[in-house]
This record gives structure tokens, C-alpha cells and sequence, in this order.
DNA sequence: CGACACTTTGAAGACGATCAACGCCGGTGG
DNA sequence: CCACCGGCGTTGATCGTCTTCAAAGTGTCG
């Protein structure tokens, strides 16, 4: 069991007792890279807690492009909102970029806990509610930012997402599927990453430097409503802050 | 107490005593027209339920755009999203684009009413991952459409919403507004209503008329992951059926 | 070594934003 | 009663951005 899962905010608030006779339930599923999870259409049986690895969460749509809503990794819980919504069939497709490791839960399991343990129900609720506030800036992004704001914004959520040096670190996933998860080519993409150089945003090959966060703040931030609250800008400041 | 409370699915499954005993914690507020019932970075302190008119959620950013997030009609809640991510402030402004009635609750109530009442706990689940998925589709649609398909998409969905006769309604907001609700240039939104013709939707003016559905699903809903799951377009189709 | 997925670059085209101008309407005030 | 104004909606011309199509370079894995 990884820290990913104990130290979980969707067990916060819960004695060890009842952390414990809810964990049980779960059991272990491990995923090789390019193994399908769940498809579009098929019933749905599981909440899932990832422990290990990436998903990726996609659709597509009948004139045959695939679309990334979602990438999961450590710590993320999957088909929590599908169970809540009473769908009967998935919506998206959930697909192992690489080798993942998952814990597995019956389905009803989510909404027995949820009414069986009143702090565990407000948690899920915190955490798609958080999920919702996500989705709805993601479609304001879409609908304001330039494609190459939103690949700086995406690569500052990236950094601290994955806890990694601001002044210096790989990108996580391969360039295709970030470029499909924002919802652009890949080639635009690609001519995005130079364009970033002058913003602060250095990226050569699969590394990312992020140099100057001021100039960020004045070529996205200043663009989007979240602005001077955004957890993720402050959390860079915070962490650059640290380093000598 | 007008229908959209008291049918409201947020109390579904409760008993009448209940949902009596919830509802009796509202306080009934009215708002005119372009009045503003809370703006960003003030406290959050009530939740509400819309009771009769509408509401535009809006946020601003730095460099002066407004842009709407939302509409909100009568049976619509506001507020549950930034109170159950445990939001002190407010991320949106809120404004009655008409005369509009609220009922206002404290934002610790719907937090006591979900650990109170488990049927409450689990309808707010659903009803806030039922957003989650809107917000999330939306975001697909910002990405993926073009403005024509945003807008047909969005025809069809104010169509059903407001229970509206496909064969001719007029639009319920000032077009304005929904180019901002969109996230496009009323110029742009004004040039896409023409080029809607040949593919089934016929404006005039404020009068829109969807003709065709078969030629919609074509143009917009081929494009889109959920396509044939889509429950707005097939509660078109069975509106049409049962006219004559 | 060869197949194949990933990445990059170039050139052409489509699309939406922007700026500008005008018609329309409802309200205001003289 | 009419003149004026501001908000709304439409239309035209132009421009920048992103997609598309094409081609070639890079890397990995069998």
C-alpha cells in the first residue's frame, strides 16, 4: 500500500479503523503499457484508486479522432463521477500509458461508503467539486487562451503536479499526448514549445526549464479569471522561493 | 414554493417531513434586473436555489474580458460547487440578467444537510458529477467544434431546457450573452446563426426553428464523443415524435 | 537492419478575432 | 413631439492563428 493511497485526501478524517475496513474492499489490479482499462459503452463496475503509473482517460468520436480528457496518475481516483452520475455504461475509454498498478473497488462499494461514512461522503463531494472547478476553467481556457498559453500553463500545473525542479525537469508523457489531452495538434504543439523561450519557458528535446515566472504571470495568467489566485502559480513561486 | 423547488431532485427520495424540514432553512430573495448577487473574492456565505428568472456567472480577468461560465435558470443551484470545495471566497461573479427570485440557505447548512441525510449527501453527488461531466464536455466541444457546431449544439440544449416547441421558439437571452456564454465574438455568433440553414436550424431574428434533425446529427453530434448517448438530441427526437 | 511510432519543419488554407461602419430600437430629456 | 443617446445586432475587410497535408529526421524495439 503507497503513500498514494494511505495519505489519500479522500480518507481524510477517518480513524485508522475505519481507513482500514474501507481499504480492504479494494483489491490489487496491475495494467501493462497499452492495456485497456474500460471502453466507451461497457457497464460500470469499479471505482478505482491509481497507486502507480499513468492513465490515459479518452473518447473518441464517430468520425474517428481520439480525444484526452484526462491523464490519472498516483493518488487519483477513477469512476468516481461516472458511479455518482448513475451512468450504467462508461463514457471514456481509460488506457496504461505505461506498466500502472491500480486498486480495484465494486462500484456500489463508492456509494455504500459514501452513506455509511458522513466525513468519506463530504470528501468525495470536496474532491469532485474540485474536479468541476477544473473542468470548467479547462473549458474557459479553451474557449480564451492561445494554444501556446495553454501549453505554459499546462507545463507549470505539470511541474508541481509531479513535485519536480522548476529549473529543470523531463516532461512526464510523451509530447503526443499532452498535445491531444490540450486539445491541439501535435504539430502545433511542437512549433508552441519554441514560441515559449522569450516567456520564460526554455524546452529543449524532452526538457523543461521553467526560468522566469514573472514573465509567465504577464503572458498567461494575466489572460485567464483565476489569475492572482491560481494555486498552481503560487505554488511555483513558493518553490522557487526554496531553491538557492 | 414554485415547482422548480419543490420537485427539485436535489430532495429526491426524501420523505415530504424532510424535505419540509430542509426547506424551511430558505430565505426567500429577489433580485432586478443587472443586480449582482455576489461578485468574486467575497466571502462565500449562502448557497441558493434559482426560483424564477436568470442568472449569468461571470468571471473578469486582468486584461478587462468578461467571460460568462454559466446561465442559470429557475431549479438551478448555485453556490454548492465553491462551498463543497471548501471555497472561502467566491471564484465567479453572479448577476440577474432579469427579475429573478432566490431561496437563500447559509453555506454550512447544505454541509449539516449532507451529513444529516444520506439521500441528500448522495443527490448532491450527483447532481455536482453531473456538472463535472458538462464542464468536462465542454471543454471537449471548446477544443474540437467550430463555432457553428458550438452554437447548434447549444440550440438544441436551451430547446430541451426550457421545454421549448422545436419547430419554433425564441431565444430565451440576449444573443449577446450567449456568444459570451459560447466563448465567441458576437460578430462570430451573429455570421454562424446564417450558416445553420442547410443543416437543419433556421434563424430569424430572435425566432429559431430546428427542422432537421437527421442533418444536425450530421454536423455537429458526428463530431462529438458522446454523439450517440447524446440525451439532449434524443429528447429532441422524442419531442418530435409526439408532435403531429 | 528494418519497421514503426514519435517529432519536427515547411507551405497552404480555413477559421475566428478584430476594427470599422451602419441600422435598429427603447429610453431620456429638452 | 422630436432629437439624442446607448445598447444591441448585423455586415464587410483584414489579419493572425491553428489545422491540414506533405516530407523528412529521430528514436526504439523486434
Amino acid at each position: 500500500m503507497t503513500a498514494a493511497i494511505q495519505e489519500n485526501p479522500l480518507f481524510e478524517g477517518l480513524s485508522a479503523g475505519e481507513r482500514h475496513s474501507l481499504l480492504v474492499a479494494g483489491r490489487l489490479r496491475r495494467l501493462g503499457k497499452g492495456e485497456i482499462l474500460y471502453t466507451h459503452g461497457t457497464p460500470v463496475q469499479h471505482f478505482y484508486l491509481v497507486e502507480k503509473g499513468t492513465l490515459q482517460l479518452f473518447r473518441t468520436t464517430p468520425d474517428g479522432r481520439e480525444n484526452t480528457l484526462g491523464i490519472a496518475t498516483a493518488g487519483q481516483p477513477l469512476g468516481e463521477d461516472e458511479i455518482m452520475d448513475n451512468c450504467r455504461h462508461h463514457r471514456v475509454n481509460a488506457r496504461a500509458v505505461e506498466d500502472s498498478a491500480l486498486l480495484e473497488f465494486r462500484a456500489a462499494w463508492l456509494k455504500e461508503s459514501a452513506s455509511r461514512y458522513p466525513a468519506f461522503a463530504l470528501n468525495l463531494l470536496s474532491l469532485i467539486a474540485a474536479r468541476t472547478h477544473l473542468a470548467e476553467l479547462e473549458a474557459e481556457h479553451q474557449a480564451t487562451l492561445s494554444a501556446a498559453q495553454l501549453v505554459a500553463c499546462f507545463l507549470q500545473r505539470v511541474c508541481i503536479l509531479h513535485d519536480f525542479d522548476p529549473r529543470g525537469f523531463d516532461l512526464p508523457y510523451s509530447k503526443t499526448l499532452i498535445a491531444s489531452r490540450l486539445g491541439m495538434e501535435a504539430e502545433t504543439f511542437s512549433r508552441t514549445l519554441n514560441k515559449l523561450k522569450p516567456h520564460g519557458i526554455i524546452v529543449e528535446g524532452n526538457h523543461v526549464a521553467i526560468t522566469n515566472l514573472g514573465q509567465i504571470a504577464d503572458y498567461v495568467c494575466a489572460f485567464c479569471s483565476v489569475s492572482g489566485d491560481c494555486p498552481t502559480h503560487h505554488a511555483l513561486e513558493a518553490a522557487t522561493r526554496k531553491l538557492p
